[in-house]
Parts: structure tokens; sequence; C-alpha cells
DNA sequence: CAGAAACGGGG
DNA sequence: GTGTACGTTTCTG
């Protein structure tokens, strides 16, 4: 039996036999590759697929199951949380993760059957939440090395298939050292937008944090950086060839899910060039997300950090220019879009200053990307689903698939995403939001300023808000822990007993704690030990790490406070959501009035601090 | 005025 | 694919 030690950085499922064979992406350090590292394809065929049912009647539930079609694999009585109520639920075991999808509406409408859990997680998901496994951490494999397998194609020298015969094991979650690649397009298009019918590449840049830095064209002999081609066609092959023998762990663009990658889809199949840089061999894929396509390659994560951007920092544009200029101060060659067939045409001075705004913009998008992926690492081995993934999640999603991960810990069952009829009803609800007094007019000085951003998450963990512990007043399906103590030892309604919101009179119970208090906790717990451990080292390397590590845990915390009240959320709780602002209005108004006491005067406010002037006399 | 449609980024 | 963004601005009837 071989044993391997990988970084995760990619997984996805195939069906092989009519069985679901997990794979998971990694590379692996191997002296001898030429790059110092192989790939790894490790194949698992032992995960299957399932769901949870909340029964009325178990008996009469299981045999209702018998006459489904397929039949299930296995239905167990397994024990679970229901918002804390301790219970026996179904487990249903497929023999397919299609099946899910197909059978869950039949199993759902049985009369024996009041709900359906978590019949939502997507196959791949669930292997590594119930494999306790976090991508882009390093785990350790075991299992046999097998020569070729029906869904890879790659004859790459440098990859081995490892069929598993144990369940991985996370063993280490330092940073791994990863190969970025950058890309970017130039079009010539003197008609409007750039039209992959008739407007051919004429640039295509790469940058990368190892040794390769380039423009590729059929122009530009005289310049070093420029690999001069004598066709479109060779331009493509080329940039294929660059990537391919360049071993990239990641491939970064910006905007090249709707741009870059679509382009060079449409002009490559145009001379018959197929875009097999998966590493299992397999073409460029565009998935649907919503009503847009995020460009995907297996095994090679492309990250458009155009995405990124627009979660990592507020701004009102973010175009390329605007989103350099924020994080480095510094302005980038500008060439005017509409101008680029000019500058190519014309030759000369402006044809070099085509070629420098080529190699600038892929160099600022390299960039880019090495300030702000390290936070995305990070949130992906705290939330624990793929990289990929994360950056195109909007933060209430990674908060949200974090919880899903943590249910799984505390046995709870997960809440299920909500219908599209639930959503827009939940549009239509919406929390008073924070305290706003309007700014006084002039000029102030002596400011100080007072932020509560770190009290919400606090509103949470001390109050206890959280749907399971929330007193019901029209008892429904979330039914909780409360309402059966209550009910359970005949408890008459104690105030005492209770935290009771400001305005709504919502009543949080003081015990037990809440799931997501709890959860907050244990994230603000976890920051408060990293920070610590910033303060104590010396070492700069580890202290930057340190910095990025609480900055998502801080992140993470500080997405939870909005989440309740957030349409999509699984957690959804009107009743919380308006209970943490109102309990943040009440403390912004004592603090001010507190303040004030002491001789400030408070000149602005909103939501989550306000700022006051020191009026001595 | 409300609901529908377009937009963002990219050249 | 255990699937189908998202929040905001502008247009249209």
């Amino acid at each position: 039996m071989e044993q391997r030690k990988i970084v995760l950085l990619d997984i996805d499922y195939i069906t092989h036999e009519e069985k679901a064979v997990i794979r998971l992406f990694g590379k692996e350090k191997d002296e001898n590759a030429k790059t110092g590292e192989r790939k790894i394809i490790a194949l698992d065929d032992s995960f299957e697929p399932y769901i949870y049912v909340i029964a009325n009647d178990i008996k009469e539930c299981q045999e209702d199951l018998k006459n489904l079609d397929p039949e299930p694999a296995k239905v167990e009585i397994v024990e679970k949380k229901n918002f804390q109520i301790e219970g026996k639920f179904l487990k249903i075991t497929f023999n397919h993760p299609q099946e899910v999808p197909q059978l869950r509406d039949a199993i759902n409408n049985f009369e024996s059957v009041d709900d359906i859990r978590e019949h939502d997680i997507p196959f791949y998901r669930r292997y590594l939440i119930n494999n306790d496994v976090f991508p882009m951490s390093e785990i350790e494999l075991s299992g046999e090395i097998i020569d070729s397998f029906p869904t890879i194609k790659s004859k790459d020298p440098n990859l081995e298939i490892l069929k598993l015969k144990k369940p991985p094991v996370t063993i280490d979650s330092n940073f791994p050292e990863l190969r970025i690649l950058s890309f970017d397009l130039e079009v010539r298009n003197p008609d409007g937008m750039p039209n992959s019918e008739k407007d051919e590449i004429i640039m295509i840049g790469i940058s990368s944090n190892f040794d390769v830095e380039k423009v590729i064209s059929t122009k530009g002999e005289d310049l070093d950086f420029v690999e001069t081609v004598d066709s479109e066609k060779k331009m493509i092959e080329s940039f294929i060839k660059t990537v391919r023998e360049n071993n990239a762990d990641i491939i970064v663009g910006y905007n090249s899910d709707n741009f870059d990658f679509p382009y060079i889809k449409d002009r490559a199949a145009l001379y018959n060039i197929n875009l097999d840089l998966g590493m299992d061999g397999s073409s460029l894929k565009f998935l649907r997300r919503g009503y847009t396509n995020a460009a995907s390659l297996k095994g090679l994560l492309h990250i458009d950090l155009y995405l990124v951007m627009r979660r990592y920092i507020s701004l009102d544009r973010y175009t390329l220019e605007r989103v350099y200029f924020e994080l480095f101060g510094e302005e980038k060659i500008e060439v005017p879009g509409d101008r680029i067939y000019q500058f190519w045409d014309n030759e000369g001075e402006e044809l070099d200053n085509l070629f420098d705004y080529s190699l600038d913009d892929v160099v600022s998008t390299l960039k880019l990307a090495e300030e702000t992926l390290p936070l995305s690492l990070e949130l992906t081995k705290i939330v624990g689903q793929p990289f990929f993934d994360i950056t195109r999640m909007a933060t209430g999603q990674q908060a949200e698939w974090y919880l899903v991960r943590k249910a799984n810990e505390y046995n709870e069952l997960v809440p299920n995403k909500p219908s599209g009829i639930q959503t827009s009803s939940r549009k239509n609800e919406s929390a008073v939001g924070g305290y706003v007094k309007e700014p006084e007019k002039g000029l102030h000085d002596n400011l100080v300023q007072f932020d509560f951003r770190s009290l919400y998450p606090s509103i949470i963990i001390s109050k206890n808000v959280s749907p399971d512990v929330l007193l019901k007043k029209h008892l429904g399906t979330d039914y909780n822990i409360v309402n059966l103590l209550n009910e359970e030892n005949n408890l008459e309604e104690n105030d005492d007993n209770y935290n009771i919101s400001p305005e709504h009179d919502n009543k949080f119970a003081k015990v037990p704690q809440g799931f997501i208090p709890s959860v907050i906790g244990n994230v603000i717990s976890e920051r408060l030990k990293i920070k610590k451990q910033m303060k104590e080292t010396e070492d700069p390397t580890e202290k930057r790490i340190l910095k990025v590590q609480q900055d998502a845990l801080k992140r993470l915390a500080n997405t939870m406070y909005g989440i309740y009240g957030f349409s999509r959320f699984r957690w959804y709780s009107m009743e919380c959501a308006e209970s943490i602002t109102a309990w943040g209005r009440e403390y912004i108004k004592e603090t001010m009035k507190k303040a004030e006491e002491y001789g400030f005067k408070s000149i602005y406010a909103d939501t989550d601090g306000f700022y006051a002037k020191y009026e001595s006399n």
C-alpha cells in the first residue's frame, strides 16, 4: 500500500459502473519531478449519499420507503438533534447521488413524513464535511497506484492515480506553496465590444510567481518580453503549452469567468484547439452559477479576481485600474479599450505602449492575487469548502457552509435551504436597521470615533440570540428545545429565564446556549488565541500568516450578525435579526448618553458607531 | 409608481 | 447535478 501526503487542491465526483467515485485533485513534493512536484488524482468509491427524514411514524415510514423505485440502499434509525431536541430520525442511503433529487419529493410526500433534511448538500461537500477534510490543507492518503482510470484522459507522466483504501486524514493546515499564473487577453475590436466571431486575439499576457513573464503575440519581435509567433492559432497553442509545462496550481484573471476564458474558448474552437488543461486532461468547462458562468478546469484552480475584489474591499467601481490603485496607490498604464485596435494598427511607439499595457495588466493581476488570495485561502481552510467555490461565494454563503460543518460536528440536523416562495416572502419582511443620527453641519475637530462592529457578535453571544432558543409565539415546524422544556416541565413563562429584546419583546432562553451563539463564541475565542500568538511571535512570516488568519475569523464573525436577515439563509430568523439591531440601537444610544455625561457631544451616528467631539467646558 | 430589465467586469 | 448569483440602478407600461 502507498502512503502519500498531498495538498488538496480540488474535489469532484464522477460516475463509474453506476457508482459515485470521489476524485481528490492534489499535488505532492517530488524532487525528481521537473517543478519539484507531482500531481495526484485520488479515487474514493466508498462514500455513499444519504438524507435524513423526520418521520411522524417511523414504522410506517420504513414501510413506505420499501415502495420507492429505485429502493434505497439502506434505511437506518439514527439519533440526531433538531433545534437541540434529541430524537430518532431515519437516515436513508441511496445508490447514487442523483437519486436524491429524483426521490426526495416522493419521500417528503409520504404521510408518515413530516420533513426531509440535508437533501440539498452537494455530494463532494458532504464528503469534505464527513471526512473532516479541508481543501488547500495537507492530507494523507493510503491506497494503491493504478495505471489508468476511465475518466482520466491525461497522459502527463507527472500524474499519478491513487485508488484509496482508507479515507483521507488531515495532517497539516500550514500554508502550502502555490504556483500562481495570471493571464490576460488583448483583442483587436474596431467596432464596439469584442465579438469572438470576428475579432482576433492580438496578445496573450502571462505572469507568474515563478520564472514566466511574457506577452505572446504575432508582433513585437524587438521586445525582449514578447514571444512572437506567426498566427493567432500558435498564440493559443503557446499559451496552453506554457500553462501545462509549468505545473501551475492556480490560474488567475480579471473578469476571466465572463471575458477571457469564454473568448479564448471561442477563438480556440475556430482552429479546433481543445483547451484540455484539466489535471485529468479534461477541457475548460463553464459551470452555470445562477445567470452567469464560472470557468472551471479540473484540478487547476481558476480564480477570477474580479469576484474576489468585490468581497475584499468596498468600492463604487471595480475596474482593474481602480482596484489596483486602492490597494497599491499606484496608477496603472492606461490604454482606452476602444483605441486598442488603433495602437495595434499604428505600430511604432503606440504598439510598444500596447505591449507595455498588456504586460502591466497581467503583472498587476498577479500582484492582486498575491495580496488577496491568502485571505481566501484562510477562509477555505476555516469554511472547509473548495477554494474555487469560496472565491465565488457571497460572505453569507461562506458563513452558512461553515455552520453546516459545525452542525454536523454538533450532531444537529441542518435546516433546509428556503424554497423560492419562502425566499420572496422573506424579502418582504425587513428588520429595522441601525440607529442613525443625522450629522451636524460644519467642520468638526477633536473627534473621537466609537466603533460598535464587534458589539454585534457580542450581543448574539451575551443575549443568546439563536432560533433554537427563541420562545416561539406560534408553534410551527421550527418548534425548539425551549418550547419542549416548558411543555415537559409545565413551566410558567418566567421572564427571569429569558433575555427579552427591546421593542419586540422576543424572548431568548438563557439556557441552553444556542447553536449559533456557541459557534460564534468559538470563532471569537479562536481569534483571540491567534491574536495572542501574533503578539508573542517575533518571526515576521509567522506574524503575517497569523494576521491573515485572525482577519478571516473576524470577517466570519462580523458576517454572522447580519446573516439572520438574509432571505436565503438556512437559519433565517426575523426575530433574531430584529432583536440584534434593537439591542444594538439601545446600546449605541446608552453609550452616546454616557459619552455626553463625560463632556462629549455626539455629531453623527450610523448603525454600528458614532462620532463625538470633546467640548472643554 | 411598481414591476421588469439591465448592469457589473472585460476590449 | 444532493444545481440554477445578487444587490442595485434604470427602464417601461
